[in-house]
DNA sequence: CCTGCGTATGCCTTGACGGGAATATAACCA
DNA sequence: TGGTTATATTCCCGTCAAGGCATACGCAGG
């Protein structure tokens, strides 16, 4: 899994939309095609997307198939931007800011991630 | 600046690449078209979209343009990541004792283009 | 079997993106 | 002023991705 397969998969809003609606609970294709409001095979197009990107993985319920996140591919993107993290938390100590930068624990309530 | 401006500039492995070379410090212009060996043109082009997504920002140095990066939209990826991160610390956890892939999809091909 | 339902795939068009070459602009210097 | 360097912008083209439509595939029930 190329870390550029990773980044062009969520690249798009609407994958990124479907991400956002998986972190809530695994769902059937059905009902994401009913939430992003696209066309069911354009849908289905970018659970592939996503699919081969690793972050998702489906689960086959008779005619349905359930898709749900994998978190592991979103590890990556932790790594990528921890070096960038570290310059974050400095810049904002040099405005005088308190953060503590042991753990990154933004207390945001997972406001929905959609665009 | 919206949220998708930032993903469309970050998926561009240059432009990655680009921002990487940032990391380490700030940079003209010739720098990074020798360190990213595209030509010129692109070069400008590509730092032109990290400008607008606000991911650097420039000083004039004589004739030159010394690029820096600006932390702060990393924030923004960080904040969207949160959520996520949340899931796969627990996933981390639930992985501790018995690691089992689950279903995937089997009818996959193994074309998986080169990274 | 055949049929209906849910989902995936192929074909086609359109529009955006990336690259190079040429050119424009800006700053410095003689 | 004119010339040189450093960077930005324009034009053109090839490629690729996204979307819709039609269709094919897989699964369950009669």
């Amino acid at each position: 899994m190329s870390e550029d397969t990773l980044w062009t998969a969520l690249a798009d809003p609407h994958r990124r939309a479907i991400v956002g609606l998986l972190l809530t609970r695994p769902r059937p294709v059905g009902e994401i095609v009913d939430a992003c409001g696209l066309s069911q095979p354009s849908t289905s197009k970018h659970l592939k997307v996503l699919r081969e990107a690793g972050l998702v993985r489906v689960r086959q319920d008779a005619q349905r198939r359930v898709y749900a996140l994998d978190p592991a591919p979103i590890a990556e993107l932790d790594a990528w931007l921890a070096p960038y993290r570290r310059l974050w938390n400095r810049s904002l100590d040099a405005l005088g800011r308190r953060l503590d930068e042991t753990t990154y624990d933004p207390e945001e309530p997972p406001s929905k991630p959609k665009d």
